[in-house]
DNA sequence: AGTAAGAAGTCCTTTACATCA
DNA sequence: GATGATGTAAAGGACTTCTTA
């Protein structure tokens, strides 16, 4: 337990009136005498735990020193000043820290949403190219139906049996589980799967946000894991690679 | 209860000195 | 030795809070 303590009539004459003049503009002279190592250790050890001191303490602690209690509180006080501006510095740094790695990952998102863009302007141009060559095939019943003779006919997953849609036709879609095929016949005949593509491009490959109805906020947003870009690809994408692949 | 004055403390800025390259 | 940069003890003013009359 502290004992009491009660400042002398020489300390508190002292804090009134410390020795080094507090005019200094009118006296140049003064000398001032940085404090010892021992007396920066005790000082600093004790702002560790508080950073501001209780007058009582401060008493006790500038006697402990050797110091005037006013100097050990301007020591007090320019030391937070200096802990403060440290402190500012730190949080500047951590704060340019997570600017700089957001910057950078936006850069690489937008770079990866432009390939994306590419990718579907690239699947946009081969389904238009598609659709041209079924109406050909459509309207032409002297080729034969196969559409081998074709320019398109290099299209292998193309209809077997003219205007007849078949489930392979539709896995050239990428459309595997059974849900989807059933989605796939509701649509009603072959062809119109495109007709809905196009729909989609009409409206969205323009718009690649609104593509398959995923959106730019959800897309890039930060909680857009790896694994949910897989499925978009797996999903979505893929079965268009499929039709390259096959084509 | 509301208020003005003064004391005491803090923060911020500036000054002056010490030290070092 | 002179000089500029840097660190720091200290001063001074503005402001806030608390006490007291």
């Amino acid at each position: 337990m502290e004992t009491e303590y009660h400042p002398t009539v020489d300390e508190a004459i002292a804090e009134q009136a410390p020795q080094i003049p507090r005019n200094k503009k009118k006296n140049k002279l003064k000398k001032k005498r940085r404090f010892s190592d021992e007396q920066i250790r005790l000082l600093e050890s004790i702002f560790e735990s508080e950073t501001k001191l209780e007058p009582r303490k401060k008493m006790q602690l500038a006697r402990k020193l050797g110091l005037q209690p006013r100097q050990v509180a301007i020591w007090f006080q320019n030391k937070r000043a200096r802990w403060k501006s440290k402190q500012i510095e730190q949080d500047y740094n951590t704060l340019k820290a997570n600017y700089d790695n957001l910057e950078s990952r936006f850069e690489s998102l937008k770079k990866e949403k432009q390939s994306l863009i590419l990718q579907i302007q690239k699947l946009s141009q081969l389904l238009e190219e598609h659709r041209k060559g079924r109406k050909g095939l459509d309207g032409s019943s002297t080729d034969g139906g196969g559409g081998s003779g074709s320019e398109y006919g290099e299209i292998k997953c193309e209809t077997e049996a003219e205007g007849q849609p078949s489930f392979q036709h539709k896995e050239c879609l990428g459309l595997q589980t059974e849900n989807e095929r059933d989605d796939v016949k509701q649509t009603g005949q072959g062809g119109e799967e495109f007709l809905i593509m196009d729909e989609y491009r009409n409206d969205s490959l323009a718009s690649p946000d609104k593509f398959y109805g995923l959106h730019s906020a959800d897309m890039f947003d930060h909680s857009y894991t790896s694994s949910q870009w897989l499925n978009f690809w797996t999903w979505h994408l893929l079965p268009f690679n499929n039709i390259f692949n096959i084509c």
